[in-house]
RNA sequence: GCCCGGGUGGCGAAAUCGGCAGACGCAAAGGACUUAAAAUCCUUUUUCCGGCAACGGGAGUGUGGGUUCAAGUCCCACCCCGGGCACCA
């Protein structure tokens, strides 16, 4: 047959045409086959796809075919995180609707995804803004309102002045929004909803110890230091005078006789009535300078109230402080001073002259050692009453005991993660079902009224207050108690509501009773593969971890966790630089496609590293993506029942060669993940039978050729169901089953041992393998080569690794 | 400051269990085909020394030490780069 040129866009455009509405990749309902649940992280609408996002989706969809051909239900869906600001802000640059600009970035980049030829099943696609989803967010919401795990206070909220409104903790990133760097957030005291996540705090932790075969160890850690548990202590210091208690948290119990002075957070409850009237101007000014202070370290500031306190263990008087660097939201937000056993205590005390000594001395050998102060590890306690000569962790053990006893105090647990602050004043979002009511208070929108609907063709205009409130027939509503006229809540959910459980809405999609059918989730749950960037290590995967811990709880799901297994690919980059709007370098995915073509794309970004690892992207890189796939392409289509009509002699080489070749790809995809071998692999293969072309039977050529098509189909899936039509079979090729390898035909035929002398290659031995010791030993020595060597050197030892080599150690 | 990663040719990288460092690709140089270009194909390509050559010899995986017959791989110290956390008591 005459070889025929590559066409990619030709070819490509020819298998759209045949997948589009086609039920190809359905995953099957009831299925006898095993099930895998592979799922890349759904994208935000944002207009359109670049070869960063491709990235993620090459590699969850490699994987997905693959499972197809080792003969699993593969459930593959997509869906778009199409809440959030982005939209409203479009909405106010632009004057689009943010429904009309959401939904036309869904199918341009629908479109997109189509084109790259992703096998998702289309028909469980799900978009946030729909009602039919959020509806279930409003759900939720009640029934965790009605748990207790939904609250509402008045609490200092992060808030954004770019975006006109708060965020949650983990939205503030060094000081400042998440969406905008250099805007600092401020500290607002606003009556805002919360999700009780510290419920879960000490499960979500200790569960972390499970996912570790199947997460990187990086995002557990991320996530056990998020979550922060931290075990001490709570005592209480009496004020001196009136003997009210002053609570405070330490993990340094042992440490206490050290105490020097008690410091209160400026925003503690007891600072009114402990700072003089001439001090509260000051205290004023410190909440509002920290409030507006940006990154990086701010300077230790105090103001001492003249006040004193009582140290319960050792009956010390000492002053009372008060200070910005203690956080009011963090412990009981005061704090007893160590400066001889803490660095920032230290760094206070000695600013502000405040005498310290210590309680706790290194253990030494005997000999009086030279001690750099702050000594901030455990050692044993000295002047420190009863407890001199413990050892630090039994006196923080007996301490505790004691102060439990005598009722000032008490073993205490604290965590870093707070309560998720989910409201929102903005408009693109999910609204909060809630109403207020003059008589009833807070009312719960009943569950028959759901979904609460966003209303949509809006005017969107100002910032700080959500535009929903300039709404009248949204606002105002009766009360489902009483009947009167009632206003509704115009705050709208934290868009990470909407992504903490929409995988599983993939499993019933269009469920209108329910989020989904229990038994549904049995069956697919937890997800076998989660692909996505590092970015969402705490964030998204935190919350959603909680809400799947906590539908467990109302009963609906069985499964603890969502995700048994986590991959995290790198970034993609553009020769050597971050792709940004601002650089000009963002390539999107359709300039990608109409230059090289979908599959060039694919192979490129998995070839050129190893997925967990950054990725540069080069034109010239992607060039040889492209040479590689037109050298199959033309392979294949002029050797098509071609080949000579015997049995060759270098048919089993190229048959080792194959079989070498399915042998690593099929490892790479079972353990290792590293799909730049395995392209390198397929290269490899390439250039062997380019180079034995000629000698090659038509038996085997029709086999290599056959498995060769397959082992590329969930790589470059376009060229290869054009290839396999090529050569007369009948697509689509990922109804075929993934070839196994023959561990003897992919043995080499001889063993190659290396022949060192002293560690240095010196020659080669071409054995049968299995061949013992003792003949390798013999034959290295007599080697010709390695004989004059020898000449007049005395042999020591000789190591000898059998089919690997033999070490002839002289003198 | 603390906690994770990482450092290998001109570049992206490979070496899966301590056993031949640099697979595969890019770029570069030379050549074939072509009126020409593109495409395609062939050859060379870690570095230094010797040789017309086949080839031979030395060095080499951030730096310095160590363990071992043998180290990119294990151990100790240090340097640099990337990421996370950062007054969390």
């Amino acid at each position: 047959m005459p070889e025929k040129q590559y066409d990619a866009k030709q070819i490509e455009e020819k298998w759209q045409e045949r997948w589009k509405d086609s039920a190809l990749f359905r995953a099957e309902e009831n299925s006898t086959k095993p099930k895998y649940y592979v799922l890349e992280m759904l994208p935000y609408p944002s207009g359109t796809l670049h070869i960063g996002h491709i990235r993620n989706y090459t590699i969850g969809d490699a994987l997905a075919r693959y499972k197809r051909m080792r003969g699993f239900n593969v459930l593959h869906p997509m869906g778009w995180d199409a809440f959030g600001l982005p939209a409203e802000n479009a909405a106010i640059a632009n004057k689009r609707d943010p429904y009309e600009w959401t939904m036309f970035n869904i199918e341009n980049m629908k479109r997109q995804h189509r084109r790259m030829g992703f096998s998702y099943d289309w028909s469980r696609e799900v978009a946030t803004c729909d009602p039919e989803y959020y509806r279930w967010n409003q759900w939720f919401f009640l029934k965790m309102l009605e748990n207790g795990l939904a609250y509402r206070k008045k609490a200092l909220v992060n808030w954004c002045n770019e975006c006109g409104t708060v965020l949650a903790n983990e939205q503030v990133v060094d000081g400042c929004c998440w969406r905008h760097e250099g805007t600092p957030v401020e500290q607002r005291a606003i009556e805002q909803w919360f999700l009780r996540i510290t419920k879960y705090a000490d499960e979500l932790l200790n569960a972390i110890s499970e996912l570790e075969n199947g997460w990187p160890e990086r995002v557990l850690l991320m996530q056990t230091n998020w979550i922060g548990r931290s075990e001490g202590a709570e005592v209480d210091f009496q004020l001196d005078g009136s003997g009210q208690p002053i609570r405070v948290f330490t993990t340094r119990i042992d440490t206490i006789f050290g105490a020097a002075c008690l410091i209160l957070a400026p925003e503690h409850p007891m600072v009114a009535e402990l700072a003089s009237a001439e001090l509260k101007p000051q205290v004023k000014q410190m909440i509002d300078s920290r409030a507006s202070k940006g990154p990086g370290d701010v300077d230790k500031e105090g103001l001492p109230t003249g006040k004193f306190a009582v140290n319960p263990f050792s009956g010390e008087k000492i002053p009372i402080w008060i200070g910005n660097f203690v956080l009011m939201g963090y412990g009981t937000g005061a704090i007893m001073a160590v400066p001889a056993h803490d660095a920032r205590d230290y760094e206070f005390c000695e600013k502000y002259g405040i005498e310290w000594r210590p309680a706790v001395e290194p253990v030494g050998f005997g000999k009086p050692i030279q001690v750099i102060w702050p000594f901030v590890d455990d050692g044993l306690l000295r002047e420190s009453g009863e407890f001199s000569g413990l050892p630090s962790e039994e006196a923080r053990r007996v301490m505790t005991a004691k102060a439990e006893a005598e009722g000032f105090g008490k073993a205490a647990v604290t965590y870093r993660i707070k309560d998720w602050g989910i409201s929102r004043q903005r408009y693109w979002g999910t609204p909060i079902p809630v109403i207020y009511c003059p008589n009833c208070g807070i009312v719960p929108v009943p569950e028959k009224d759901l979904p609460v609907v966003l209303p949509l063709g809006i005017p969107i205009l100002g910032k700080g207050r959500s535009p929903l409130e300039n709404v009248p027939e949204f606002m105002n509503v009766k009360c489902p108690k009483c009947g009167e006229d009632a206003r509704r809540e115009s705050d709208t959910m934290d868009t990470f509501i909407d992504s903490s459980w929409y995988f599983y809405r993939y499993c019933d999609p269009h469920n209108s009773n329910a989020p989904f059918d229990s038994a549904k989730i049995a069956y697919w749950f937890p997800i076998d593969q989660y692909i996505g960037g590092v970015e969402h290590a705490i964030l998204h995967l935190i919350y959603s971890r909680f809400w799947t811990k906590m539908m467990r709880d109302f009963g609906l799901v069985t499964n603890d966790e969502p995700v048994a297994r986590l991959f995290t690919q790198g970034m993609v980059i553009k020769d050597g630089a971050k792709m940004s709007k601002s650089k000009g370098n963002v390539v999107s995915a359709d300039q990608m496609i109409e230059r090289f073509g979908a599959d060039t794309g694919r192979i490129f970004e998995l070839f050129a590293a190893p997925p967990e690892k950054e990725m540069d992207w080069t034109d010239a890189g992607a060039n040889g993506a492209y040479s590689f796939l037109g050298r199959v392409y033309r392979y294949v289509t002029r050797n098509v029942g071609q080949g000579q009509p015997e049995p060759t002699d270098t048919d089993r080489k190229v048959l080792r060669k194959l079989h070498q070749t399915l042998q690593r790809i099929t490892g790479d995809f079972e353990s290792r993940w590293h799909f730049n071998t395995s392209i390198a692999a397929l290269m490899e293969l390439m250039n062997a039978l380019i180079e034995h072309e000629k000698q090659i039977s038509r038996v085997v050529m029709a086999d290599v050729l056959e498995k060769l098509t397959l082992m590329l189909e969930p790589f470059a899936p376009y060229l290869a169901e054009e290839i396999w039509e090529e050569q007369g079979k009948t697509a689509p090729v990922f109804h075929y089953a993934w070839p196994e390898y023959d561990p003897e035909l992919a043995r080499d035929e001889e063993a190659e041992i290396v022949i060192q002398i002293n560690g240095k290659v010196r020659g080669r031995l071409y054995v049968a393998f299995g061949t013992n010791r003792e003949t390798l030993e013999k034959q290295a020595i007599g080697d010709s080569k390695i004989q004059p060597l020898l000449d007049g050197k005395q042999v020591v030892k000789v190591i000898v690794v059998p089919d690997r080599l033999v070490n002839i150690v002289v003198k």
